[in-house]
RNA sequence: GCGGACGUGGCGAAACCGGUAGACGCAGCAGACUUAAAAUCUGCUUUCCCCUGGAAGUGCGGGUUCGAGUCCCGCCGUCCGCACCA
């Protein structure tokens, strides 16, 4: 008699089994076997995880499973991401504390993680709100510090007046602040930054070596630095001794120059400003434009003639107007540009409007004449012209020529620009890493001494009122300056959340009690073998985490360069969206799906809005407790990992989860009602162990819908089969292959036939190369590329046995109807293509 | 605007180096078992036609090739990233 798989006893009791045993604890560093480390992303602990988490730590857990059945020492950890501002807005709504809200999230949504029955290393598990790890990560920041990779400076942030905060870029909507909705100020503040422009171009030589990252991430990464190379060049003002540096991509096109523009914060605009309240008035609108996407998309190139001029470098006598113009920036290059309107469509917008002269200085074909025609600037290649010494030369070499006559002159220097900016870490606020500084009257700026970390955060705060809590609390900030002893006071700016996730890869590897982590056991795991996590985080997460290897590797605590050798970016999951009548937004449990017809569960109609990523704002959530009530932990594994690419994005449906619960059964079937057969099945040998082969390439390769589907046509087949030895071993070897992704269900139908120990720690099974080749192979024949009969035939039956074979077949000759064949190709194994 | 990815049945997809398009799954249809339902099992399921067969077919239009979903050129569409970066 058959029964039914029961996941609630299952799960549970092999989760408790694989517990007891300790097997998923990470051997020590010192193990013999090859390394294997398998990263998710760790999650921030909003509260309850979602899909998403269950299929991004779903594919590592089956990766760092199927590791360790292929004879790795597998380390595969979880911790949590556990500072940021969603706790400090929890605290102002719900008057918990952080550290409180924090903690409690994180208790559940582990209880959540191990119901997935995830072969994790818990003892490894770390949160970075706390201070053995917010403590070593001071001492980190104070052997930056003292190398020189930090520093302070003023610099302009986004002021949130009302709620007394800085906001970043993405808080700041239309100008206003998300929260507050007030008018948002530039105000300068002192800032503490790290140097990443200082490896800007390790960072950009060192995503060639990346050859197992997505080219998207690398080359979203690239232009990310943004190097550009280019000239630094000086125009002198007519009639003073001062002068306007530029940069310039284009120092080919010198000759076409015809205006300096400058940005509305250059020192110079500043300075004329004082005097000329027109020019203040215009300073005062290029401010206030240009924070959102759609405004710059739109605006319009505007200026403000100055009055000054310059003189071209090459020509004293050449004088060209000084602007102030909306569309430079203060914080690329020198602020400050050359216009050559021919060969550069901003400048050419520019010029038109203020009828400025637009002189071509690279032929476009045969165009040369002097007058450029039209609205569309010239940027492409061709020869110099209209330019005195440099005609006739390439662009390139016209670019080479002038920089070296710059450099001869005096009046530049060939220079690299990028677009990459050092990384600010200041935040105002209190759920984060306290910056382990102390800033002294009589002193100055000084670290905290080694002894006296960790600094912690004081528990008893308060988020009734705007503004940083460290900032107002009563005597936290006020200690003793570790110099002269006199009354000095904390740094009360925490750290930014982005170097909590950028060594929390280290500590994983290694976490002593004393220190931030031990270089060799942390070389011993790392670089990470195969990270796993969104796209979402292409950029600024995985450089962040890059820059703090290589600042690490340069300061000697490591000996690595790059901490992920392997990269993979799973997609989203994603739900239908719906709204009531009246906007609102509805969960999925709400509506009722007739067909077509969507309505309120009573009976009110729904409007069905577009498949989006869950997002608890737009309700389409699915929370996945109730399925493993339902389905238990494989069946919601299995889903997630069936039919869409890893990489795609995943589509959550009520019958796809059905579906994947009943192949469960199927599989159990298999396990539970197997008998010992007898004799030797050829094909189902050939199956099985296509099926090894075929898993194990897949699952290397992350693509664990084709292994699903070889799961498939494996259980399809032994279903059918009668009978053999060679099934029962293939029900048997089974029951290994699907443990990486069915772990509770291979464990119990391991027992069930009467397997040894726990199948999670069985080596994963060899293939035998001989039976994964046919001895007999259906070949195509075509006439003229069109198939007209296929041919059973021995595997290495030679070309000229093929094309007479081909040649006699009944549909041929009919189809050939008499006709001599032209060519007769032929692919042994393949097909017979005849010409006719 | 710049850069990138993608486009295959009703749906999610597969197709390795250019060699039998649609494996596998979902949904659907028909049947078996059942008093009935659930569960399970069997079969069918790209479209069209003059249906023991044949034709067309991988966004559209061209090209290379004995042969193109796959390579090349040009469009169209969708999605993503960056965004006045000199």
């Amino acid at each position: 008699m058959t029964t039914r798989f029961n996941p609630f006893k299952a799960d549970g009791l092999w989760q408790k089994a694989w517990d007891d045993a300790g097997i998923f604890t990470a051997p020590a560093a010192s193990d013999p076997r090859p390394k294997s480390y398998v990263l998710e992303m760790f999650p921030y602990p909003s509260g309850r995880i979602h899909m998403g988490h269950v299929r991004n730590y779903t594919m590592g857990d089956v990766l760092a499973r199927y590791k360790a059945m292929t004879g790795h020492a597998v380390l595969h950890p979880m911790g949590w991401d556990s500072f940021g501002m969603p706790a400090e807005n929890a605290a102002m709504e719900k008057k918990v504390h952080p550290g409180d809200w924090t903690r409690s999230n994180i208790a559940a949504m582990k209880k959540q993680l191990k119901r997935l029955g995830l072969a994790i290393d818990w003892s490894r598990e770390l949160s970075t709100c706390e201070p053995d790890y917010y403590g070593q990560e001071q001492a980190l920041f104070l052997d930056f510090y003292k190398s020189g990779l930090v520093y302070r400076k003023e610099s302009s942030v986004n002021w949130d007046p009302v709620d007394m905060t800085v906001l970043a870029n993405e808080q700041v909507i239309d100008g206003r602040g998300w929260r507050s909705g007030a008018l948002v100020e530039k105000k300068k503040l002192n800032q503490w930054f790290l140097k990443i422009t200082d490896f800007a171009d390790e960072l950009l030589d060192g995503l060639k070596s990346l050859d197992q990252w997505p080219d998207k991430v690398r080359l979203m990464q690239e232009n990310w630095i943004g190097k550009s190379k280019g000239l630094n060049l000086s125009f002198n003002l007519v009639g003073t001794h001062d002068a306007i540096d530029v940069f310039t991509t284009r120092p080919d096109t010198l000759f076409g120059a015809s205006f300096v523009a400058i940005a509305a914060d250059h020192p110079l605009a500043a300075a004329l400003a004082e005097n000329a309240p027109r020019l203040k008035d215009f300073i005062e609108d290029c401010r206030r434009g240009g924070t959102t996407a759609a405004e710059i998309e739109t605006a319009e190139k505007k200026g403000f003639n100055t009055g000054l001029s310059v003189e071209h470098p090459l020509d004293s006598s050449w004088h060209l107007p000084v602007y102030v113009a909306n569309f430079v920036l203060m914080d690329y290059g020198t602020g400050a540009v050359f216009g050559c309107p021919a060969h550069d469509q901003r400048d050419l917008d520019f010029a038109r409007k203020y009828r400025l002269p637009v002189r071509r200085v690279v032929a476009d074909g045969d165009l040369t004449d002097l007058e450029f025609e039209g609205d569309t600037a010239y940027t492409g290649p061709g020869q110099i012209v209209n330019s005195h010494w440099l005609n006739g030369m390439s662009v390139d070499a016209a670019k080479a020529a002038i920089i070296a006559r710059a450099e001869q002159d005096g009046f530049g220097e060939g220079q690299t620009q990028y677009r990459l900016r050092d990384w600010g870490v200041s935040r105002q606020r209190y759920w984060g890493t306290p910056i382990p500084i102390i800033h002294c009257d009589f002193c100055g700026v000084l670290p905290v001494p080694r002894s006296q970390l960790p600094v912690t955060l004081p528990e008893d705060v308060t988020f009734d009122q705007p503004g940083n809590p460290l900032d107002r609390h009563p005597t936290w900030k006020h200690v003793a300056c570790p110099n002269c002893k006199e009354p000095a006071r904390r740094e009360t700016d925490t750290l930014d959340t982005f170097a909590d996730s950028s060594w929390y890869f280290i500590r994983f590897a290694s976490q002593p009690d004393d220190k931030p982590f031990d270089r060799e056991e942390a070389e011993a795991w790392l670089p990470v073998g195969q990270y796993i996590g969104g796209i979402e985080h292409a950029i600024l997460h995985l450089l962040y985490a890059r820059f703090w290897t290589r600042a690490l590797q340069r300061i000697g605590k490591i000996g690595i360069t790059e901490p992920f050798a392997a990269l993979f970016t799973q997609g989203m999951v994603t739900h239908e969206t719906y709204k009531s009548q009246d906007g609102a937004w509805l969960s999925p449990e709400d509506v009722k799906i007739a067909g077509d017809a969507v309505t309120s569960l009573d009976g009110a109609p729904v409007i069905r809005g577009r498949i989006e990523k869950m997002s608890k704002s737009k309700k389409n959530v699915v929370d996945p407790d109730p399925m493993f009530d339902q389905y238990g932990a494989d069946a919601v594994r299995w889903f997630m990992l069936s039919d869409s690419p890893p990489e795609r994005d995943l589509e959550w449906s009520e019958s796809g989860i059905e579906g994947t619960w009943r192949f469960v059964n199927r599989i159990w079937r298999l396990f539970d009602t197997l008998e010992d057969g007898q004799g030797a099945d050829r094909s189902v040998d050939q199956l099985l162990h296509r099926a090894i082969a075929g898993m194990a390439s897949d699952i290397e390769a992350l693509t664990f819908n084709k292994a699903v589907a070889k799961v498939h046509e494996l259980v399809n087949a032994l279903e059918k089969a009668p009978a053999s030895a060679s099934r029962t071993t293939a029900i048997r070897t089974l029951a290994r292959l699907i443990s990486p992704m069915l772990p509770h269900l291979a464990e119990e139908g391991w027992a069930c036939m009467g397997g040894a120990g726990l199948v999670a720690t069985q080596a994963w099974p060899e293939h035998d190369p001989s039976l994964l080749v046919d001895d007999e192979v259906t070949i195509a024949v075509q006439v003229n590329g069109k198939l007209r009969d296929t041919l059973t035939v021995a595997k290495d039956l030679d070309k000229a046995g093929l094309e007479a074979l081909a040649l006699a077949s009944d549909k041929i000759i009919h189809t050939l109807d008499g006709a001599a064949p032209k060519k007769v190709i032929v692919v042994p194994g393949r097909l017979v293509n005849i010409v006719a």
